[in-house]
DNA sequence: GCCAACGTTGGC
DNA sequence: GCCAACGTTGGC
């Protein structure tokens, strides 16, 4: 699909730079290996429901924006590889499905709730534990790293990926 | 609009 | 499994 044919809302402006995102995933649900191994190293990210995220991939995600894949509630969680936006948003087809934990029944097609997005593999990185986010100075303004945050999408600054990606260096 | 009850998240 | 934090629901 193009992004100027989602319905409701007006194309965003096109962008030069990509921005960057933390997405949270259990990996007994989709892992970092479960991306990689997918068709063509995509699959949609469906199951948010939580407005706030939901927000962020209706008016700030675009296409090829930068994705820090991160493994929660699991032995350990942190960040597991890099990834980035492919396509949507678009409705989340799990809403409609009374077999889907993920069902919505008070979502109908005509009005959709929950968004969609395609996230595609770019590569896995070795693990960037909690503990040593955590522990980064560079790193304490991490949304994620926040008391009480729960999003599972948080926005992450131009300087934060930076860092991140070169603590991955070491 | 208030707010208590309930559900979910996610590290530990 | 525990529990703190937070979001959502629904009666009033």
């Amino acid at each position: 699909m193009r992004l100027t044919e989602r319905g409701g809302h007006p194309p965003h402006p096109p962008t030069t730079m990509p921005r960057h995102w933390l997405m949270k995933s259990e990996p007994d649900e989709c892992s970092i290996d479960d991306l990689r191994d997918a068709p063509a190293g995509t699959l949609p990210w469906t199951g948010v429901r939580n407005y706030q995220a939901r927000n962020f991939m209706r008016d700030e995600m675009r296409l090829g924006d930068d994705v820090l894949f991160y493994h929660s509630s699991c032995p350990e969680p942190g960040i597991a590889g890099l990834a980035r936006i492919a396509g949507g948003p678009v409705p989340d087809g799990t809403q409609f499905d009374p077999a889907s934990p993920y069902h919505d029944a008070k979502s109908t097609p005509d009005k959709p709730r929950w968004l969609q997005i395609d996230v595609s593999f770019v590569r896995k990185t070795r693990l960037l534990s909690l503990a040593a986010l955590r522990a980064a100075p560079s790193l304490q303004t991490l949304r994620t790293l926040q008391p009480g945050n729960r999003l599972s999408i948080t926005p992450v600054t131009d300087t934060e990926w930076r860092a991140v990606l070169r603590l991955l260096q070491d």
